[in-house]
DNA sequence: AAGGTAAACTGACGGCATGACAGGACAAGT
DNA sequence: ACTTGTCCTGTCATGCCGTCAGTTTACCTT
């Protein structure tokens, strides 16, 4: 579609202007990596980009609209976290080696995007539709192609019927997606890493299967 | 302990003190649930309460401080959390009736506070211990009591020993949490509200005990 | 009831972020 | 060198933040 970079004025931003606009745009990133997201003030990303806060405002409404542009950039990204569960055989050993390749991808996806995604995941539990558009848009990549290999199994009678596959898949990547933005906070239920893992693993695996890997 | 409700600069707060307090404190809960946590201000905080700014910053130090204040008293409430697991039969039918009663306290807990746990939720993931520690308190009561139910399964053979307990307690109440925060997100999956429940419950069962319920 | 004291509140102020504008600096082509 | 369109900044009005001095209110003592 448009591809045309404009300025909030309308204009089309040229070369030397879509790279001021891209150091902002790192900058705010940096920013929200290191600050709390309710004292990140537009003076500040502007400062550290080395220009004023006016132009600042030429490229983004606000600091919303411009975190909005980030997330947009990391949701195509995140995109490519189908190819952990698409063409993945979820019967008998490859389907533990699928789980725990899925659960590893997300949690690395998460950890390099947590500061991002904690601002996402704020407007989209606070009803933001734009927010909520880019969250679903990473999740769905995975959701959907979980929903299809539980709908598969269970046309073969390897999965309970009463089983609502959408449900099944949106709880295991909504744990993934929460696991991923506390990973910190199981350290203090004395869970490492290591552990955390493959207990997500099979989680995985007992919701898509049904039943406990085969070692 | 020193349960004398205090001024920030020391003094000790009144009867007509701490109703204003009080005031304060419900009219920032509201505000929460109707603006987006970035835009809620000092001053209309206070405009609707009904008094000026310099009152409010007589008995909080910031907004922060403030939502740290109702965040306490909803983790007071939070801990009832517990009766929801403890004293529970995790074997047999009993189990999946055991898993149901908490997936249904947790998710209407959750719903009733969303607005002040959307923002725990954000400052526990930014790295502020406060709210981090509020956070623990409230999924503590819950991860302690699953973590225990575990560990005597597994000290009775019925459950893998390969299993962590405490990561895979963890786990499950950080699906429960989250899921109860994007309740909304699953309709977009096309999952209703009764179907996320059965579905939540299976896996919270799956997790604990290893096996499918019995029917 | 009068007077004293601590609590409760407010007006006002300097400081800073926001957002708009107009004008100057810059790059590229003629 | 001149023109043109893009890009950036200085400046300004507005509004919120956070503090303080000072006023009003409530309560207690005598």
């Amino acid at each position: 579609m448009t591809g045309q970079v404009r300025t909030v004025d309308g204009r089309v931003a040229g070369r030397r202007g879509q790279a001021t606009r891209q150091k902002l745009l790192e900058c705010l990133s940096e920013m929200l990596s290191t600050h709390p997201y309710r004292d990140v003030k537009v003076i500040d990303v502007a400062r550290m980009a080395g220009t004023s806060p006016a132009t600042f405002y030429q490229y983004f409404p606000d600091v919303e609209g411009a975190v909005l542009e980030l997330a947009e950039e990391m949701a195509k990204e995140g995109t490519t976290l189908t190819d952990l569960v698409a063409g993945r055989n979820w019967v008998g050993k490859p389907a533990y080696a699928a789980a725990e390749d899925l659960v590893d991808g997300f949690l690395t996806f998460w950890r390099k995007n947590d500061a991002i995604l904690r601002v996402v995941d704020l407007g989209a539990a606070e009803g933001d539709k734009r927010f909520y558009k880019i969250r679903m848009k990473i999740l769905n990549a995975v959701t959907n192609s979980l929903t299809d290999s539980i709908k598969e199994l269970q046309s073969k009678g390897k999965v309970d019927k009463t089983v609502s596959p959408a449900a099944m898949a949106g709880s295991l990547v909504v744990m993934l997606a929460a696991a991923a933005a506390h990973q910190k906070g199981f350290q203090s239920w004395g869970v490492k890493q290591a552990e955390l893992k493959p207990n997500l693993a099979l989680l995985v695996h007992l919701g898509v299967t049904g039943k406990k890997p085969t070692k």
